[in-house]
DNA sequence: CAAGCGTGGCA
DNA sequence: TTGCCAAGCTT
């Protein structure tokens, strides 16, 4: 690149963009700003549908340019995308599509049903939304979900991005799709250093003069896939970006440090004891947790409470199921970090002759795969099993 | 509205 | 090993 190029851009930098990050409201037409007489437009959009049209990646609820879009499909591959990462939706997209063809057999499948097999993804208020939203756009609604963002935001686990997102690529109505990624992009584009979450408003804004009017799901799936692909948090490859000749941060060196964050709580230690109790015949106990909250209607082997302080097998007893002749510590521990908090789980061990009326249910061993549990509680279930046998 | 809410991969 | 991070929503 020549020196002289080097200094138009830099003008166009300082006052194409520097004003765009200023004053955007008053900028006529911000999506196609120009940076010197003579010189093209440097067109965002254009230019990232192009790129987006030659690297597009293929994934299992993406469809081939020109074909439908299946809104069921994307409504469901939006909320396994929430806060989780592609890699592990894909085999969860592809058994929920395949035992739940249309959003019909979704919402007649039972809600217990719908929990197991989320079992694993995390996060799973998802899961009970989801079936409710499947509930309501089959009963109430003929298994049409509604077009237009208003419309979607009112129905549960859909917020003002999955509402965006979906209103942007399933139907094709332009929206402005802020997610992570978006955030991401923007604040090194326009060189936001405002700290997050306080610069998501001003993010917003400034995705919406990028955002064309014309293929809109396209546009939002492409933005997002720079930020998963090129402008990532780390290491970002900007030598390979369509927009790095827009890119404010990548002028001042910024980009890998943007966008900036406030910095997180430090995650506290919780500990528990968790109670392994089999019967004869190979089954183990289980219990459902409540509805809401921490895994909140999953089962789970029962336990103490989950507290900062250690436990002796004596103070752990009144909390368990039932009153063997004797609990048996085994030996290790079983770790498993939350959002927000550490856990580490004692397991004991018990066995009683028949299957005593408690709380809960019994599973057969050979089952335990079928139940919607936690990983943290197949975590207890591998570790009862190599340890107690 | 800040906090609660999972899990796995990666540096 | 530890911390960070991922196509956020709910209360």
């Amino acid at each position: 690149m020549g020196t002289a190029l080097v200094g138009r851009l830099g003008r166009w930098l300082d006052l194409g963009l520097g004003l765009a990050v200023g004053h955007v409201a008053s900028i006529p037409d911000a999506r196609v700003l120009h940076y010197g007489s003579g010189m093209p437009a440097f067109d965002p959009a254009s230019l990232l549908l192009a790129w987006y049209d030659r690297d597009r990646r293929v994934l299992p609820w993406r469809y081939a340019p020109g074909e439908a879009a299946d809104p069921y499909h994307v409504w469901l591959s939006e909320v396994m995308l929430q806060q989780t990462t592609v890699a592990a939706v894909i085999p969860y997209f592809q058994a929920f599509i395949r035992r739940w063809p249309r959003v019909g057999d979704l919402a007649a499948a039972a809600t217990e049903e719908v929990m197991a097999a989320w079992a694993g993804l995390g996060y799973y208020a998802r899961a009970r939304n989801l079936h409710a939203c499947a509930k309501l756009v089959a009963e109430w609604r003929g298994g049409r979900f509604p077009e237009d963002e208003a419309g979607l935001r009112q129905l549960p686990g859909i917020g003002d991005y999955t509402a965006a997102a979906i209103a942007a690529i399933a139907f094709g109505h332009r929206a402005v799709v802020v997610d992570g990624n978006v955030e991401r992009v923007m604040a090194r584009m326009f060189a936001v250093t405002d700290p997050l979450p306080a610069a998501k408003p001003r993010l917003k804004e400034l995705a919406a003069t990028l955002t064309p009017d014309d293929r809109a799901g396209d546009y939002a799936q492409a933005v997002m896939d720079l930020g998963a692909t090129i402008c990532t948090p780390r290491s970002p490859a900007c030598g390979l970006c369509p927009w790095r000749p827009g890119c404010r941060a990548q002028a001042l060196g910024l980009a890998e440090s943007l966008p900036a964050k406030v910095e997180k709580a430090e995650r506290p230690t919780r500990r528990g004891v968790v109670f392994w109790l089999t019967a004869p015949d190979g089954s183990v106990l289980l219990r459902r947790r409540p509805p809401k909250g921490l895994l909140g209607g999953m089962m789970e082997f029962p336990s103490t409470d989950w507290r900062d302080a250690a436990w002796s097998l004596d103070e752990a007893a009144p909390s368990a199921p039932l009153a063997p002749k004797s609990w048996r510590l085994l030996p290790g521990l079983v770790t498993h970090t939350f959002t927000h908090f550490h856990l580490e789980l004692t397991v004991a061990a018990g066995r009683t002759p028949a299957q005593p009326a408690v709380r809960g249910v019994w599973c057969p061993l050979d089952r335990l795969e079928e139940q919607a549990l936690p990983t943290l509680m197949r975590k207890v279930a591998r570790h009862a099993l190599a340890k107690a046998y």
